[in-house]
DNA sequence: CTAGGTGCAAAGCGTTTGCTCGGGG
DNA sequence: CCCCGAGCAAACGCTTTGCACCTAG
């Protein structure tokens, strides 16, 4: 893959970004530094960087994807309250694969999961939600 | 809610169907016996049915969206050879929510997920895949 | 009679793509 | 120098919405 500092520019934001942006809010945050940089631009490098494995994309439920810099297989939680989007470590979802190979003869290659609810900031702040 | 034909036809459309359809498919279908039928009026009518708690809606990562009959909590799996969706029943993932309670305080609310994989058809088909 | 539903078409929103120009190697 | 990438704008696919007419209750 050819250098290009727009592509630079864009892999930096997700990796130092904790908050799962959206190419919206990548594109807001690298205009920046960069501000002629065309939304396509964006679209395609975050695209590229996917599929080179350097960035994952999150699929939100009723939402735009999101991405991720983190590489390790996880989940993420969206809290409906200020729609934050955090991590989950792998719990116990690893037998889950067999499990459903042995009951059902589907061979899993791919998790998508997004759990919703309520982060714990939510809470404290409005506590009967 | 006050009654339709279309909204009556739609919702059996889908109770009766098990291939989890788009609104695209719901509306082929619904079309054979109300021709005049139009697409916003199906989507208008699975959105009512889903507010109302009548059907699910699934959210398939990178595809639109699918509609459920089935109202018990369950997960679904694409197969990435054919575009089936089936059913998964709940396994080992009712500890999931106090698990990431009490390691995070996120409080879970909602799943969701879909598997992505082979079914045994697929797999069947052409082994090597 | 009237609130809510329908059909139609246009708009919305996130995302992709065709084209021409520019810059990396 | 050549080709991939950028910028721009138009197109796209799914979904929603505004509006005028219709229909269940």
């Amino acid at each position: 893959m050819k250098y290009s500092r727009q592509r630079e520019a864009i892999y930096r934001a997700v990796r130092q970004s904790c908050s799962h942006p959206t190419a919206d809010t990548v594109y807001e945050q690298v205009r920046d530094e960069n501000p002629q940089i065309s939304l396509g631009t964006v679209y395609r490098n975050l695209n590229q960087l996917v599929d080179g494995g350097m960035l994952t994309k999150i699929a939100m439920p009723y939402d735009g994807d999101r991405f991720d810099g983190r590489m390790d297989e996880h989940y993420h939680m969206i809290c409906t309250g200020c729609g934050k989007v955090v991590d989950v470590n792998l719990l116990s979802l690893s037998q889950l694969d067999s499990e459903i190979l042995q009951k059902t003869g589907f061979r899993v290659s791919a998790h998508h999961m997004v759990l919703e609810g309520t982060c714990e900031d939510c809470a404290a702040r409005k506590p009967s939600a």
